[in-house]
RNA sequence: CGGGGCGUAGCGCAGUGGUAGCGCGCAUCGUUCGGGACGAUGAGGUCGCAGGUUCAAAUCCUGUCGCCCCGACCA
């Protein structure tokens, strides 16, 4: 990075600042960014980073930047358009839920606009004969990224085009990846950690990506869109999509089978009014849910009546992309009933059953009796069902219900995502030809892979969330677009001075020199802007001989300090330090 | 893609068939100058776009594009 330091005057600065807010925006983080002159919308989700932005956005990647390359991780770039062909070659051209950018050059060359980069990087790593000798490494790249996502939201943080950074590392087999894995989780806490943002690491689902596993990076916040689970303790983190828990196990397991009676109940329907109607307990009553895939297949899908289904699981497990509840007139031709009275019983034999662990091992239980207005009571497996040769986990985790080691409570917390890193595993390198390395018996085995993202937009918008207050932005020092902003009130030669000290000392300064604004405009434009000190020199300083030093997180905290050019450097720098 | 809302000056908004408005901002001049100052003057709009109804449309109708919110979906 270029470490020049400089001074800016605000009157020759490209940044307008507002007054007011425009009314589609939802956030403090999104009002005080675009009220600063920090960012500016294009179309929906996608911002120029104007130069104040764009200065904190470069010292973001500054930071993401040291921390990748203290692992051991390298810089380079790969093309924004990626040949069609590699998106081709794994399948990804078809993933639902990821609508690919995709443009054609003159001669009908097809290119996708790029939202993460496994193909490119597996494709220029083939390009070698490697060795193992070769192995491990991992490459790295800041580049824009293309999302077509449904809705953008929230300024920064949901867009369609940003910058990310996005690293990939080759590995000879699951063990050297796993140092690596560890390394990275280490080396994002860092990150996150110096950028002024407390991450939790929280076990999520891979999506389109591929991958046995993966975790987020979070940052706590109100307005994040990730849901996920914690223990008190902390032992356990998990995102909703993933997030396991101590299921009811039925107790009565020897208990003797009584006789299966059909009941009719009109218009019973849910779990809580079924209960009650029956007179058992909610636990005995199951909930029996058609789905159908992208494919057309008809899913049935049961669980204890006391849980939810968890779709993200129940995708996983159906290996499909996508599901649909089913229409009312497909629920009535697959199970003979209208909606509510659907159950696991005469199901016809295409229809493909899921069965939660939750049903486990249960005795005369409840169903809904595939017949409109009619349950039935005291089922049993084997006598009334057929046991499925296996359950699956396919509940959906809340708040309260006891984590895997039965004692914890799960806590629910809502957050923003900001970074991610996958196991990959052999999933690229099997799908793509060629990506193997010779072992040292000769051999060519595939690489076992990872990839580590960083949203650089969304963490600078993240950390615009966590600084502000009522009056505009509290950058930690850090990631600051300046050190300091000297504020001059009608003394423009004594503060030329001090600008020159600081730059000298390698400061950035924002020296507000501006003939045209009132005193209260400065002030609130340098509160609005967010630089960690304030240096205000005055008229009035002048005869009193002080300028008055203040902190941008604790305004009140102002120092009047001698006209004393190494006396006021003293007390910059202790605010500076104090803030980073 | 489903539900709701909105497109009038850079921003925030008013304007239900009869001359296109207000506040902020912007420009010029003057007075102010430690908390978004005051006065005067001025620039800026084919009322999102297209079509229709009408003597007359920002206003009514149809279509279309865009934006926001909720949902679905998704780093």
């Amino acid at each position: 990075m270029n470490k020049t330091k400089i001074s800016q005057k605000q009157s020759e600065f490209f940044c307008k600042t507002t007054r007011e807010t425009p009314k589609d925006v939802e956030y403090d983080s999104h009002a005080y960014l675009i009220r600063g002159g920090y960012i500016r919308e294009s179309v929906a989700g996608r911002y120029y980073f104007l130069p104040l932005g764009y200065k904190v956005q470069q010292k973001i990647m500054e930071v993401v930047r040291e921390e990748m390359n203290n692992a051991g991780a390298q810089e380079m770039l790969a093309p924004i358009l990626h040949p069609l062909e590699l998106w081709k070659e794994t399948n990804r051209t078809n993933t639902t839920g990821f609508e690919l950018m995709k443009v054609t050059d003159r001669r009908g060359g097809e290119f996708a606009l790029g939202g993460t980069a496994e193909e490119m990087f597996v494709d220029l790593v083939r390009q070698f004969k490697l060795s193992y000798k070769d192995l491990p490494f991992q490459l790295y790249q800041f580049s824009p990224k293309f999302r077509d996502e449904l809705r953008a939201r929230g300024g920064l943080l949901r867009v369609r085009e940003f910058i990310m950074k996005d690293g990939y590392s080759f590995h000879r087999n699951e063990e050297d990846f796993k140092e690596t894995y560890e390394k990275m989780k280490k080396a994002y806490t860092k990150m996150f950690s110096r950028l002024g943002l407390k991450t939790a690491i929280v076990e999520s689902d891979n999506g389109y990506i591929g991958g046995e596993y993966c975790h987020e990076f979070i940052v706590e916040s109100e307005i994040g869109e990730s849901k996920y689970f914690t223990t008190e303790n902390g032992d356990y983190s998990a995102h909703e999509d993933v997030a396991k828990f101590m299921k009811f196990k039925e107790e009565n397991t020897n208990e003797p089978e009584k006789a299966r009676e059909d009941v009719e109940g009109v218009g019973i329907i849910g779990v809580e009014e079924l209960a009650k109607f029956l007179q058992i307990p909610a636990e005995k009553t199951t909930k029996t849910i058609l789905f159908v895939t992208e494919k057309g297949e008809v899913v049935a899908v049961a669980i204890n009546g006391i849980y939810d289904i968890n779709e993200t699981k129940l995708k996983n497990i159906l290996g499909c992309a996508q599901l649909k509840l089913a229409s009312p007139e497909v629920v009535e031709k697959i199970t003979g009933a209208t909606v509510g009275y659907a159950g696991i019983l005469n199901l016809p034999k295409e229809v493909r059953v899921v069965m939660d662990e939750s049903l486990k091992g249960r005795k005369n239980f409840e169903c809904g009796a595939n017949k409109t207005n009619y349950h039935s009571i005291n089922l049993n497996f084997g006598r009334d069902i057929i046991e499925p040769e296996k359950y699956y986990d396919i509940a959906l985790a809340k708040a309260g219900y006891l984590a895997l080691d039965g004692k914890q409570p799960l806590v629910e917390k809502k957050g923003i995502e900001v970074g991610n890193i996958f196991q990959l595993g052999y999933h690229y390198s099997k799908l793509m030809k060629g990506a193997v390395y010779t072992d040292a018996d000769g051999k060519e085995k595939p690489f076992y892979m990872g990839c580590y993202g960083f949203g650089v937009g969304r963490t600078m918008a993240t950390i615009a969330e966590k600084y502000h207050d009522v009056k505009g932005l509290m950058w930690p020092s850090i990631v600051a677009p300046f050190d300091v902003h000297v504020v001059s009130l009608k003394d423009n030669d004594y503060a030329v001075k001090v600008v020159e000290m600081l730059n000298a000392e390698g400061l950035e300064v924002l020296f507000d020199e501006r003939d045209g604004a009132s005193v209260g405009e400065k002030f609130a434009d340098s509160e609005l802007i967010g630089i960690p000190v304030q240096v205000i020199v005055s008229e009035r300083g002048a005869k009193e001989n002080i300028v008055e030093i203040r902190e941008r997180k604790d305004l009140k905290n102002s120092q009047k300090i001698n006209r004393d050019l190494g006396l006021i450097l003293a007390e910059i720098n202790k605010i500076l330090k104090y803030n980073d």
